[in-house]
DNA sequence: CTGAAAGCGCTTACAG
DNA sequence: CTGAAAGCGCTTACAG
C-alpha cells in the first residue's frame, strides 16, 4: 500500500469541545447534556442538541468508560460454535444487554492459545462483567474477576465460585420429565445418553432421569447409562450403534440423550439402520427443544429450556452484581418443560 | 441494594504509574514494554515485566484506543439468529479477528429500535471497522462510516457503496451447479424455491439455476420460481405443500432451495405428506450445507459455502482498508462446491 | 534507550 | 444551572 491515506489526518471525529464551540456553552455543558439525569437547563439542552445534531456528534463511549473506571462492554465466552443450542441463548443474550445499554464482547474460550488468557484478555477492556455459557472451561480465574469485582455469571454451569452467580435449568427436573415421559410411553429398558465431556449439566439430567425411573417403581425396568464419543450428531449416530447391535430382547426400547443433536443421531440411525420406527418401537426423548425438533422429520418429543429466561435472569443478575459486587452467590434455577411431539409427516413414510 | 459495596473504593486496577514505581522505572517505559515495537532495553522491559506480573497488570486498552483515536473493537452486524448458517461463519469471523488482535462487538440489527440507530452506536466505540452479514437490512450508513474512514465490508451482501468491500459466495455459480446436478439426475420440471425477503444472494442463485438450466438445453426442461413465505423450516414445509399438491404430472421432479433450511421443510413434506421418495421420485438440492445438511434423514445434496474463506477475506479486507481507508471497493467472490449424497441410513425406512 | 511533559475526549466535584 | 479545572490511564513526540 503506497497510497498515503493518511495524508490529511485519521478520520476527524467531532469532539464534545467542537459542539460546545457551535453552541456557545461550554464542554461541561455538552456533557451534561449526553449524561442521563444530569441537570442542564432547556435552553442549553437544545442548543447542544443542535449543533450536536449539526455536527454529527457522537459521545465517545471509550473516554466515557475511562473515566468512569469500567465500560459497558459485557463478555459473553462461548465454547465454540458448534452447539445449535448456543443461537437461542445468544439471541436473547444479546437483546436483554442491548437493553440495558450494554455492549457484547464476544469471545470463543476455544481459541488457539489458552482460555485463561482469553479471559484474562477480557479484563483489559475492562468489561463491566462477564457471561460464561455452558460448556467453557472450569475457570478458577472466577475468583480473579471476583476479587476485580467484576461480575462473573454463569449459564447451565453450576459451580461453587465465591461471588459467582450461577443461571440454569432445573435439569434434574428435565431428566425427571423424560423418565416419566418414556416410562408413561410403556418403555422398560431404558437408557440414557450423555455427551462425552463431563459437563454437570449432564451429570444432572442423568441423575434425575434416574431417580425419578427409580421412584415410579415399574416392574421390570432396567437402565444404562452410555457416553457418547462426540457431543454432536455424529456421536448420536455411534451411541446408537452401540445400543442397538444387538438381539432385540438386549435393546432399550426408550433412550433419552443430554442433547436433541444427539437425539436426532440417535433417531437416524434406530430408524435408517436398524429398522425400528420411532416412537414405536422405540421412544426417544431429547434436551434442548432447539427448532430442528420441531422438524417433520422427527417431530422429536423433548424437554425445552426457557432460554429467554435464562438470558434475561443472567444479564439481570450481572446488572445487580454490578451495583453490589460483594453480593453472596445466587444459583438460579429454572423449569424446563416436556414438549411431546409425534412424527406427523413422516407416518406414511415410517 | 443497601448494601454498601463501594465503600471501600471501586475495583481498584493497578496502572502503569504502580508498575513504574515497582519496576523503578518511568511510566513511558512501561508503556513501551507493552507496545509491540517500541525500543526498551531488555533490561527494563524484564523489570517491567516482573512487576507488571507481581502486580497483575494489565494495559487498559481503552486508554490505549482513545489515544490511538481508535478502539481494536470490530463491530459485527447479524440480522437476528434464527439462520443456521450464522454460527458456521461468526466462529471463523471470531477467530480471524482474535489472531489479529481485534474484538468482536456483536450487534443484532433486528433489536427494538432502528437498525440506523444501531449502526451509528457503534461508531460511539470507536470501532475499527464493521463487518455486516447477510440479512442486515440496506445502509446508506456505510457511505457515513465510509466517510468516517471506518472499513466496512459486507458478506453476501453484494452493494454498490463507495468504499464498501464485499465478500460472497459465487452464489451463480452455485444455482449453475445446482441446475446441473438437477438435470444429470433426471429431473425434467424444476423449481426454485427462494427466501421471502429479496436478498441478493437469493436472486443470484436463481439466476445462475435459471442460466445453466437453458445452456443445457435440455429438451422439455420446465421451470417454475417461487418464493417461501418464512425463510425457515416453515417456509420449506408451505411451499412445498404449494408445489406438490398438483397431479402428479403437474409436480416438479427436481427443486433447488435457496437455503438447506428450506430444502429440509420441502423434503419432509414431499416424504411425509405426499409419500415421495427423495431423491427417487423428487430430486432436493439446497445451499449452506449446515451440518444437519448430512443428518441421516436428509443426507441432503446442496451447494457448500467456504464458510471459513468468507470470513478469512472479510477480515483480510478490513484491515487492508484500516490502513487505507480510501482504496477503491473490491468485490470478492469465493467458489462453492457441489456436495452430493444420497440417504444410506434410510435407504431402509424410505 | 529513557524520562518529563503534553494530550487523547470525556466526566465530575468545586465554586459560583 | 453553569464553567474552569483537574484527572481518568495511557501513548508519543521531544530532548537528552
Amino acid at each position: 500500500m503506497t497510497v498515503d491515506d493518511t495524508a490529511n489526518g485519521p478520520s476527524h471525529w467531532v469532539t464534545a469541545a467542537d459542539v460546545a464551540r457551535r453552541a456557545g456553552v461550554s464542554r461541561s455543558a455538552v456533557s451534561r447534556t449526553f449524561t442521563p439525569g444530569a441537570s442542564v437547563s432547556q435552553e442549553t439542552r437544545e442548543k447542544v442538541m443542535a449543533a450536536a445534531e449539526a455536527l454529527g456528534y457522537r459521545v465517545n463511549i471509550l473516554a466515557r468508560s475511562m473515566i468512569q473506571r469500567q465500560s459497558n462492554l459485557v463478555g459473553i465466552v462461548v465454547s465454540g460454535f458448534a452447539s445449535p443450542f448456543l443461537p437461542g441463548i445468544l439471541a436473547p443474550l444479546v437483546s436483554e444487554l442491548d437493553r440495558r445499554g450494554l455492549a457484547p464482547l464476544l469471545m470463543d474460550a476455544r481459541r488457539a492459545d489458552n482460555v485463561e488468557e482469553s479471559l484474562r484478555d477480557l479484563l483489559s477492556y475492562r468489561v463491566a462483567g462477564a457471561i460464561l455459557t455452558s460448556g467453557t472451561p472450569p475457570i478458577e480465574l472466577a475468583e480473579e474477576y471476583s476479587r476485580l469485582h467484576v461480575p462473573v455469571v454463569m449459564i447451565n454451569r453450576i459451580g461453587d465460585f465465591e461471588g459467582v452467580d450461577t443461571v440454569g435449568s432445573d435439569n434434574r427436573r428435565g431428566g425427571a420429565l423424560a423418565a416419566e415421559c418414556l416410562l408413561a410411553s410403556g418403555a422398560r429398558r431404558l437408557a440414557y445418553v450423555n455427551r462425552p465431556t463431563g459437563t454437570h449439566s449432564g451429570r444432572e439430567r442423568g441423575a434425575g432421569f434416574c431417580e425419578a425411573m427409580a421412584l415410579v417403581g415399574a416392574a421390570g425396568v432396567s437402565f444404562e447409562l452410555i457416553e457418547a464419543d462426540r457431543p454432536d450428531y455424529e456421536g448420536g449416530v455411534t451411541a446408537a450403534r452401540r445400543l442397538l447391535d444387538r438381539p432385540a430382547n438386549l435393546r432399550p426400547d426408550g433412550v433419552f440423550c443430554s442433547t436433541d443433536e444427539l437425539a436426532f443421531g440417535l433417531m437416524d440411525v434406530a430408524r435408517g439402520a436398524f429398522g425400528l420406527t420411532v416412537p414405536g418401537d422405540l421412544a426417544v426423548v431429547g434436551f434442548d427443544d432447539i427448532p430442528m425438533a420441531r422438524a417433520g422429520a422427527y417431530a422429536m418429543t423433548t424437554i425445552r429450556q426457557d432460554t429467554t429466561g435464562l438470558a434475561q435472569r443472567a444479564v439481570a443478575r450481572l446488572v445487580e452484581r454490578m451495583e453490589a459486587p460483594s453480593l453472596p452467590s445466587r444459583a438460579d434455577v429454572l423449569p424446563v418443560t416436556l414438549v411431546e411431539r409425534r412424527s406427523h409427516l413422516l407416518a406414511s413414510a415410517g
